[in-house]
DNA sequence: TTAACCATGTAAATCGTTACATGATTCA
DNA sequence: TGAATCATGTAACGATTTACATGGTTAA
């Protein structure tokens, strides 16, 4: 359940979020880390407040609900930081693609090697310009976001080095060899 | 529909395999690049034999089904690689906890990411006993196979590299800045 | 003979995506 | 006054996980 605690998370951090703030958020923050779409977000909202990990603290102009993180809402946070195992999940539709690049032709493969490298290129000037654009402070939350802002950069440098790397393996065997 | 031609693909691959033998294909050849499940994978291959991009070639003892890929699979397999893009999903749950860690003490931090940075280092283990334990040929699943391992472990070098300077920062910080 | 392994399938619940639907407020 | 933005919600469908359920074959 890591949407749930995404979006707990947040109101954690950011007392009086609405669910149109996380939305927002989710594209600012947690970009590279967990996407979520609207609906979720808004369905999620009403479990949390149903369960009392959440309140709403204020209702504001055209429908908007603020929320506030309850106590019990911090200390299942809490508990999900300290007493549970994060799963390593792995799927990256790209490199499945990869995995089965002997159904056509080498030409072909140094072509969507080619693009995946480009489109690395194009999800890491975006970070680039996402941590231009963020006002970093001393708190917490901008030093862990730190933190993670970084991971990306060497998340996507690594993948497209290793895209770039790929297709050279692949033109040297379409040579000869 | 990743799963779908995960799936396709590998009966492509490797004709006469099985439901029972793609479970394990997808353990042994596709652990770092997509997951499935043994319920996932009985489903997929009655819907796949449903719309005639497999078909069950043999039927073996204990009521095993070999299947083989048909013309139409190919074709799809084919179609999918050249005429559709890639989404770059990006999900990842040690992450995630990372972004939170504010909510914790510097403590607890500098824990949780040891402990990722030694799940990592088991992930990589099992990655080169996987390799070694593989007969490598010279066919295109061979190179495309090495091709995505050797994405595996530049991907969890990082990661782990990554983890252990996060933790320093982590640790300098507390140090008083 | 019994444990390990081979082998398939279904059901229920949860999670995620896409599309639909509605309306208020702000600002040029 | 009209476009952009703010704001919430639901419905339908598809994907994923977990658990249940069953039984055949092989080898120590």
């Amino acid at each position: 359940m890591s949407l749930r605690h995404a979006v707990l998370g947040l109101i954690a951090e950011l007392e009086g979020a609405s669910g149109y703030d996380l939305l927002k958020l989710f594209d600012l923050s947690l970009a590279n880390v967990w996407t979520a779409t609207q609906s979720q977000i808004y369905g999620e909202l009403g479990r949390l407040a149903a369960d009392g990990l959440i309140r709403v603290a204020a209702e504001g102009p055209r429908g908007r609900k603020e929320y506030a993180i309850t106590e019990a809402g911090r200390a299942e946070m809490r508990r999900w930081l300290t007493e549970t195992r994060p799963r390593y999940l792995r799927r990256d539709e790209p490199l499945l693609r990869v995995f089965f690049l002997g159904q056509v032709g080498a030409d072909t493969a140094a072509e969507l090697l080619d693009a995946d490298s480009a489109g690395i290129d194009g999800l890491l000037d975006e970070l680039v310009a996402l941590d231009e654009r963020i006002p970093w402070k001393e708190d917490d939350l901008s030093f862990y976001g730190g933190l993670v802002i970084e991971y990306g950069k060497r998340f996507m440098e690594m993948r497209r080095d290793w895209a770039r790397w790929a297709r050279g393996e692949v033109e040297a065997r379409a040579a000869g060899d």
